[in-house]
Formats: C-alpha cells, sequence, structure tokens
DNA sequence: TATGAATGAGTCTTCATTCAT
DNA sequence: GATGAATGAAGACTCATTCAT
C-alpha cells in the first residue's frame, strides 16, 4: 500500500530499470502537452504498457512529477558539474567561465527541450514544487554571489556592487530566455543571446 | 453560439459590471489556486452566486482566462505608459528611466501580486498564449533595441553591443526575477534587486 | 402562476395573436431541428423577443408541443374536411374520393412538410402525446370502416373484408409514407405513390 | 481517442459480453422511457454498474444509440432471412410468402416489441440515423419491388401497376401499423392485420 | 510482476423556469 | 405586458486510483 519510491526489489535491480523508463516516458509526455493535459494512460500509452504498471513504481501522478523533476534537475547540475572549474582570478577567467557554463547549458537545453519545458510547468502544480523551483534559484544565485565575492577580493570586481541582488538578476536571465526561447529552442540564437549576456555582466560588474 | 463576450446588455450598463466583477474574482481564484486547479464552482462561490451566471458572461473557463489575462496585461501597460518620456540622451538618463521603470512595475506587482501569479500561469494553458507571452516578450525586446540602437547613435551605448541579443537578455531579467520573487513579493528586497539590475546594465552597455 | 393558456386577456384580442405567432415560431422550431434539440430560447430568438415572454403564453416546454401539435392536426384535419363529399356509391366514386383526398393532404404536406415533421417526432416525447397520435389513427381508421362497411352494403366491397383490419392497414399507407418522405416532400412523386395506393386499395377492395 | 469501441479484450472475451449486456439494457432504457430522456445512469442503473463503466465500451450515448439500432436491425434481418424462400411463380405463391413473412415479423415484434419503439424513435436524433432509417426502407422497396416485376414477368401481377410505387405504398403498411401498434403489440389483433393487409396487397396486384 | 476492469468523485456545460423591474 | 438577469437541477464525460486475477 505504501509506495515509497523502492518496491520489493532494489534499487539496482531490472525494477529501476523500469522506474526509469517510465520517468523517460513522462517527461515526455509532460513536456509535450504539459503536466495537467496529461493523463496517466498517456504515460503508460507511451511506455507500451497497461496504466496500473504506473501505480507498482509510483504512488501517484503528483509524485512522478517530483522525480520527473528531480532527473532533470540531476541532469542539468550534471551539466553544470563539468565545466566548474578552480578559482577564478581575473575578468576574463570569470567571462570566460561564464561562457563556457552559459553556451554548455544551452547545448543542454536544445538537446532536450523537454527538460526546460518541464520546469516551466512544475512551477503551476502546487506550492511544493514551487518552493524546490525557489530552492534552486537560490542555490544558483549563492554559487554566483560567493563567485562575485571571491571577484571583489581579487579586484576584479567592483567593490560596490550589491552582490546578492546582482547574483539574483544574473541568474534570472537565462531564466527569462529559457520562458521565451524554450519551447522551441534553436542554438545559434541562443548562443549570442548567451554571448550577449556574459558581456553585458562582465562589463557590468567589472572593476576599471 | 449565443454568447459573444457580452450579452445583450451594452458595455456601459450594470452588465459590465458583473463582468468585471467576475474577471476580479476569477483573477483571484487563478492567483490562488492555479487555472488548472480552479473550477468555474470556485469562482461562483467567490462571487457569492450560482455557477451558471458566469456562462452568460463568458463562453467557458478558457474564455475568462484570456479576458482576465488581457485585463491584467492591460493594467501593466497603464503602469509602464505612466513612464514613458522624450528621448534619452545620456547613460545617466536611461539609468534613470530604467529604473523608474523598474520600480514602478515592482510596485505594481508588489500591490496586486495576484498579476504577476496569473502571467506566470497563462503559459501552462495552450499555445495561444504562449503565443501571447511570446508576443508581449518580443514588444518588450523590440521597445528596448530602438533605445539601445539610439544610444548607439548618440554615443552614450558602446557601438559592438549585438543590440537584440542584449535587449532580449535585459528583458529577461524582471522576467526571471518575477518568477522567483512574483509570487509573494516584498517591495524592499525587490527594489534592491531592481537597482542592481539598472546598475548592471547602465554599466554593461555604457560606452566609455 | 397558473397559466391555463389564457392570460387575462380575452381570446379574440391581440394577445391570441402573440400566441398563435409563438405556436407558428415554435412550429417552425421543432420542425427543424427537433422537439429535444429546440430550447425556449430558439423560440423566442426566431420571435425576436425575449425568451420569457413565452411563460406568459404557456405553462412550459411540453405544454407548447401539445398546442403545436393541436394546430397541426388542425390545419390537417381542414384539409380532409374539404375533401369530404356525400356518400359513396360504387367502386369509382371511392376511388375519385380517395385519389382527391390523398393529392389533396400530399398538397397540404408539401406545402408546409414542418406539421409532417412535427407529428412524426411528438410520439416520442411522452405517452399522451402517443395517446393522442393514437386516437388520430383510430378515427381515421373508423370513417374508413365506416365507408368500407357502405360499400360492402351498397355492394362495391367484397364482403369477405376484414373491415376494421383492412381499414388500419390502409390508413398505415399514408402513415408509412410520411415517415420515409414526410421530411423532403416533392410533391410529384408522392402524388405518384397516392395514385399507386389508391389503385392498389380500390383492386384491392372490390367486389367483382 | 482511446475507445474505438472495442476495448483491449478480443470480440470473443468476456468484454464482449459486457458489451451485449450493456446494449441489451440501453435497449431497455430507449425502449420505456425514450432515447432522449434515458441518461447514460440510467442505463448504468439497470446494469447495477458504475456510470463510467459505459465509457469503456462505448464512445457517447450516441455511439451506443447507433450500435442498439445495429443489433436491433440484425435481428430483425435475421427473421426475414428466415423467411426468404426461392422464386415466387404465382399469386398464391404471392399471397403465402407475404403472409409467412408478415407473420414471422409480427412475432418477433411481440415478442420484444422494445426493437420496434426503438426504430420508431431512432429517427429523431439526428440526420444520420434518419438516412439510415432511409435506407432500409428503400432496400426493402426495391426488394419488393424486384418480386412485382418479375410477377408481371410471370403474368401473376398485373403489368400496368407502377412498380416502385406501389412497392413504396405496400412497405408502407407495416410501418405504419407499427407506428400505431408497436408500442404494446398484441399478437392477434396484428396478425388480423398482417392477413388483411396480404388480402388487399394480393388483390390489389393481382392480374386477372 | 503486470494487467485491465471497475469505480466515483469531480468538471464543464446546458436549459427550463422564476422573479424583480 | 415584456424583459433579461439569475438559478439550480441535471447530464455528458474524464480520469486518478483500486483491486482481483
Amino acid at each position: 500500500m505504501q509506495c515509497d519510491g523502492n518496491p520489493t526489489f532494489d534499487d539496482t535491480g531490472e525494477g529501476e530499470l523500469v522506474r526509469e523508463e517510465i520517468i523517460e516516458a513522462a517527461l515526455a509526455e509532460f513536456a509535450e502537452r504539459g503536466y495537467h493535459q496529461t493523463s496517466i494512460t498517456h504515460i503508460a500509452a507511451r511506455l507500451g504498457s497497461g496504466h496500473s504498471l504506473f501505480y507498482r513504481y509510483f504512488e501517484n501522478k503528483r509524485d512522478i512529477l517530483q522525480h520527473v523533476v528531480e532527473h532533470a534537475m540531476a541532469r542539468t547540475l550534471a551539466t553544470l558539474a563539468e565545466v566548474s572549474t578552480g578559482p577564478i582570478a581575473s575578468i576574463e577567467e570569470f567571462r570566460d567561465f561564464s561562457e563556457r557554463l552559459g553556451l554548455s547549458l544551452t547545448a543542454t537545453f536544445c538537446e532536450d527541450p523537454r527538460i526546460s519545458q518541464l520546469l516551466l510547468q512544475s512551477a503551476t502544480v502546487d506550492d511544493e514544487l514551487v518552493q524546490q523551483f525557489n530552492t534552486i534559484f537560490d542555490m544558483g544565485s549563492a554559487a554566483l554571489a560567493d563567485i562575485l565575492r571571491s571577484g571583489v577580493e581579487a579586484g576584479y570586481v567592483r567593490p560596490d556592487v550589491d552582490i546578492e541582488a546582482t547574483a539574483d538578476s544574473i541568474v534570472a536571465i537565462p531564466l527569462g530566455l529559457q520562458a521565451r526561447y524554450g519551447l522551441q529552442p534553436d542554438y545559434e540564437p541562443l548562443a549570442a543571446r548567451v554571448r550577449a549576456t556574459v558581456d553585458l555582466v562582465s562589463r557590468g560588474v567589472e572593476a576599471r
């Protein structure tokens, strides 16, 4: 009766494979028609299996959204992790790092736009997901704030910037762009926006 | 079929008042529980009227969303109109104008956060509303691009900026901030973010 | 509260005129879209008046159907009355009378097919109307039985016919034809069917 | 969309049984209270099941009417098929065949009067069913016309009959009788009418 | 483990009817 | 007399969820 995510089988068995498949199918359907317009039957149909299979692996519809979002988030974070480097010592390194990060994210989202579509939708479902969204935003902003702070210390960032507020504004940029272009992303135009953003931000915070 | 938006009464009569009331109630419900979670009965209950009254004034649920969104948009545009000024001749004027615009919008959204909540939701309903959203974004971006172009001509904006891409990035900022803070907006922190954004952008595009 | 068909005004006043108009409009709508698919609003729209006017003149939707049917029936009976003649003395006179009757009815129905459409529908509404329909049928059959009986006495109808059963069968013919051709009646083909029927019946009952 | 008449099970499984039961229940309800007065809930209540079960097996209310009508038609045609014989060579054989046919149909309808009630109703639902009704009528009439034509060739039918028109008139007879007596059929009186009809028609077309 | 039959709560929508003006 | 605003009962239909097999 209680299904806490793992049925009887252990996490590495075949069951986990099925779970992945379901999440994949759900991601596809949610992204294509939206969470509210997607029924369990839609997901099952894409899997080519009966719809009650779903309930062996997930509590309910809401439950799987949670998992799908986490899944998508994990993939995004993996992209971010690839790009992280050591400490940033100059505005050129900052610019360089930002561009690599931005372009890499862009590539990821262009490759699988469903992730982007999903994230935008998730906030309309309930407060808990909104909280989750906010947490991610705040983590991103905090990380950026750290960088800016060390930039101030290192002297390549203006000391008079409002660190937290500026970090928020910067993190907001890819988010807003995703809202506008996320549904049918084209790499080239988006890459141009990334470069423009990097330019804007670098000059905006640079100490002179 | 029989109700094309306006019943028999003319636009200035009492009927129009009821329409406004319904729109107001729908805005409240949509913002509070989300479009998909709101039923016609919810709206009617808030009005204290029978649910069929709704259908005298609006075609269906989708129809009223359209109207509510237009309503909200109109209010937002009214705010923007108040701030618009003549030509901008220097980076200081640019900074000044941006700040007035941002703070004014912030005030509007803080006063009635439901507008912001609604706009974010609307895109999850159907493609038509997504298009509408994109159109608004593009209009904002185009207006800003015009300003930047004239700034280049006037010499206070660097001539090497990618005008369109930069305009998009800048418009994305308030959008992203709204996604993060729109649901429970607090004027002061948001105002700080506006100022930080203005600072970032002004320095980012300024010719030196 | 009780509306027994006549409001306060007397039957010859203007009120009666409005009643006729409503009945006419209802007949048109019922015939065009069917009783169940017709709403009071449809009728009012055709009249170009408010829908509550209806309730000044008729109890409810069911009530007006009753009236419309009676109206249609009265028109049909008027047609029949025109054709009735004195006693029928020979098979030629029988044939002649039948043909005049049949063609006259055909002409009436072709002129206003709505009557025919209505009568066919009425039976699907409730038992009372079915009873009414049966009564009409029986009256027709009884009248025809009288004629046949006098024909037997006069010697031009075979004495071995089952009078009642045969009368029923004969009355059934126009009814069945109406079911098939009543909705879009064309005079010529229907006239041919009338003539064929008269021929069939006359020869069928004729004494030799 | 997902239910095209047959769910996943194949036609021979238990599912087909349930379908039959639903059709039977719908036939009963439609006949008893009329198509328009019958709700899906009525049908489900008769089945003793939830109303949504219905939608697993049929698209919608209109859909099941179609099926019920086809079901009824099939039973009727089965009756007709039993009676069909080889070529008819004389007026006596014609009379004989007609009587067997008529009595057989009468027996069928008396046994399950709901079929008759249903067929009469179906035409009030929509144009498509009216077309279907007309097609049946025309098929019957065409078959009868063939018989009459071969009767003319064989010499036992008067050569001066208007074949098509007469066939229509004859087919109209059972139809009209059904309209009058179909709702509460009694075998004996109906059999008398069949015999009278056969008598009338045989003498009416017989060559002398 | 997997299936699909069954259910009932919930949603949108229509429409006959009433009532204040 | 006439209007149209308002209502509530009722109906079609969907879908998440459960359960027996």
